[in-house]
This record gives C-alpha cells, structure tokens and sequence, in this order.
DNA sequence: CTAATAATTGACTAAAACAGTAGGTTATTA
DNA sequence: TAATAACCTACTGTTTTAGTCAATTATTAG
C-alpha cells in the first residue's frame, strides 16, 4: 500500500465523476476527462493514464466519440477508496525477501508479519470508505455551504466572488 | 501523510531498536546503527540520515564513541507508528490550494474536506498503534516460532536451515 | 594519552516515481 | 464527413528514494 498524491488525484477524480454523472431519463451521461481536468485542475494526459488504470481494473467504463467519456462501471457503494488507489498506485512488496521468507541467516525477515498486518489494517479502514459515502458526505457540504451561505457557495460565478469579496474587505 | 518504503524503514528500524537495546542492572546498553544495519538488511547511510530525523524529533537519543548507540528516548508506549512515519516523511500538502480555500472559481476545492478527514482517519489508526504493542506482538512472533519449531526457528543458522532444506526437499 | 569507536555532517549519485507534455490513432456521432 | 473524445506511446523535468563517500567530532577502552 502506498499513499501518495497519486492515489489522492484517482479517489477525486472518482468523486467528481460521481458527482457529475447527471442521470437523466435512466441514461447516464457520460463525464468528459477534459471536464474534471478543468473542475480539478489536473492534467489532462494524466488524467488519461490514472482512467486507463482505473477502466481497465473495472472501476469506470468508456463511451468513446462526442458525446462520450466516462461512466462509474459499478454501484457507487461497491467502490471503495482502496480499490481506486490500488488500482492506479500498484502495491509494492514491503518485505526485502518477497515473501521468500529466506532474507538473512534467520529465516523470515521480521518486518514480514509486521507489514503485513499493518497493511491488512490501513487496507481495512480504506476498504469501508465507499464511493458512495464520499458522494453523500460531499453533497451534504456542498448543501450547507448553499443553505448558510458563509463565503463562498459552489454555484457562485468568479465575478460574483469578486463582489463578496469586496463587500468583505 | 505519505505511507512510503522510507517510514516502514523507519519503523522497522525503530523496532530492531526497541527490540534489540537490552537493559542491564538498570542500564540500557544503545544498539549501533551497524548492527541494525547488518540485521535489517538496510544501508548504514540510509540509517543515519533517518535517525538523525529521528533524533531531531526526540523519538531517539544517541551516545557518541564506543559502546555508543542509539536508544528509544521515550517508553515504549509514548511512540506511535504515526510518530516515526511523520518524523521521517515530513507531510505533504494534499490540498492544492495550501488551505486558502480561493482555489478555481468555485471557492474551496472539493479535495479540501476529503482529504483532511481521510487523512486524519488514517493518523487516528497510526497514532494509535505503539512501539509498545508491535514489540509485544513480535516478540509473541519469535516465540510461536520458537516452541513449534516449524521451519525456521529465528535462532537457526545457515548451515542448520540448508540442512533443513535438503531434508525438506 | 592514544587509538579505536561510532555518531554526525555534507556533498554527491543512480534509479525510480511523479506529474506533465506532445503527438498521434481510433471509434463514434451529430 | 468533420468534430469529438477516448486511447496509446514516447518523451521530459522534477522530486524522492536509497545509497555512497569522505570528513569531522565526541567518547571511551586500553
């Protein structure tokens, strides 16, 4: 298990796919790479190799040509944060001996067991993290940001900011 | 939080220590980064620089010249995972942003509030794992090994598990 | 006192990973 | 048929990783 910014880049690019996919009439629509590139500001052609990862161990499906892009392949609650890290961030081997068990003089190599239950823990909590909850967690901010009214609302344009802005100084 | 090889090195590293400074009428006798180094397979240079961070965060205390060493500053139970990791691999900011909430034009970015709570979900699972529990838990290791004898007891040499092997084989 | 020990420091290096760029191809559809 | 958007490959600069090398400093055993 790592974790790294690059695992954070796929679960939120995740999200904001979740997010965006407006069901309409049944269909889904599909979510351009261009679009969450520009919503969360990473790279396109980086976005393109973490989709790559992420389609091809089945977590979102393509729609290619206009109109098309990227669906959520699975129930939002059967997609858990490990799943999207790991699938872009493969997992290295934590033990010298590659589980060989014949590092040194003295067999196994102590920090055998140790990583391996210390990961099976962190891979525990990230496991019971869903799609789905980070969806609902982010919609339930998104709605008290509107209701309140502090700052900044997600709907509000540059120019409506810059106004706040102002008002505020 | 970054969860890379350098912090399991770390850890395993500090666990050798903890495991390895054995107390004498009161006395705690420091254990040589060249001894870890030979034990853990893992570079003295490379240890050196990872105590030096170690030392900086009061985690371990050093004694100069021969029969010099290092040891845990602390009980035990007074160091967690979460200790060592972030002593060694100094964080990262995972909003893009750097808390100023004024990323893009729609006020805060969405990675904000997800981040820090995984984050701190993450930390709140290493902080509460201790130096003091991953000894007791190896220690029981060595032991289990010790009284089934199946394959390696930790105490056999090379030439005892090439005997074995033959048999085995 | 002296030589051995072991931490401490700093500069340097090869390899890998990270993050992004560039330029193309293929499939689809308006 | 032209625009779209996924898909693919190769390349780039930067940072991190893991390590080497060499020198200095503090301590202690002899």
């Amino acid at each position: 298990m790592r974790l790294t910014t690059k695992g954070r880049f796929a679960v939120t690019a995740m999200l904001d796919l979740a997010l965006n996919e407006a069901k309409k009439a049944g269909e889904i629509r599909p979510v351009t790479l261009a679009a969450i590139s520009e919503r969360q500001a990473i790279s396109l052609s980086y976005l393109e190799q973490l989709f790559s990862r992420l389609r091809r161990q089945g977590l979102v499906a393509s729609v290619r040509g206009p109109g098309g892009g990227y669906r959520v392949a699975k129930a939002h609650s059967e997609i858990s944060v490990s799943h999207i890290i790991s699938a872009v961030d493969e997992l290295i081997d934590a033990t010298q001996c590659g589980g060989q068990e014949n590092c040194h003089d003295t067999g196994r190599c102590m920090t055998h067991d140790l990583w391996a239950t210390l990961n099976n823990k962190i891979l525990d909590y990230l496991s019971g993290v869903t799609l789905a909850e980070l969806v609902a967690s982010q919609q339930q901010n998104e709605a008290d940001l509107q209701s309140s009214k502090i700052y900044f609302s997600p709907r509000k344009t540059a120019v409506e900011i810059d106004t706040l802005a102002v008002l505020l100084a």
